[in-house]
DNA sequence: GCCAACGTTGGC
DNA sequence: GCCAACGTTGGC
């Protein structure tokens, strides 16, 4: 059996928020539309089971507002081939799939958010990528150690 | 809305 | 393979 992971998924509340993920059938969204390959290496390591922070980006009070957890493992997310969609990509041949997804169950919200100001004060946080400026990868993983303070920050707030 | 930081693209 | 131009992300 495989060890579970971390990981943290951000998403702009305005497009998809955890209440959002929350009020969904069976509470599982497919996390369509990643198209960053580094972004998309980390949701093809994903396994079911393992740990998501939700991450609220782009929006009054940016930070970690929940708990979700990976559902199944990557497969093509579909919106790569519609034309329709925002994030169709015409040079993915689905013979050969360019872009993945995984999908995420809802698990909580915290009672508070942890902003990124508290995750950029709090000791041990200082090296996942998350805090520092000009991050733009949109799902990176998290140590276990960093997992239980940020945890810590949320249920305790 | 601004703009710095970053990833991607494409000309050479 | 270099690198300038471009588009996007995301904090502020």
């Amino acid at each position: 059996m495989a060890e579970r992971r971390y990981w943290l998924m951000k998403s702009e509340p305005s497009e998809f928020s955890i209440e959002d993920l929350q009020a969904r059938p069976g509470q599982t969204e497919p996390w369509d539309g990643v198209r960053n390959y580094q972004a998309r290496n980390f949701m093809r390591a994903m396994q079911a089971g393992d740990g998501v922070l939700f991450y609220h980006s782009n929006c009054e009070l940016p930070g970690v507002v929940g708990v979700a957890e990976v559902a199944c493992t990557a497969y093509p997310d579909p919106t790569q081939f519609d034309p329709g969609d925002k994030h169709f990509d015409p040079r993915s041949r689905p013979e050969d799939p360019r872009w993945s997804l995984v999908e995420v169950k809802f698990v909580r919200r915290f009672p508070r958010t942890v902003s990124l100001d508290a995750l950029r004060s709090t000791p041990g946080l200082e090296d996942n990528p998350v805090v520092r400026r000009g991050n733009r990868l949109s799902v990176l993983p998290v140590s276990p150690a960093e997992w239980d303070i940020i945890l810590a920050l949320g249920d305790g707030g």
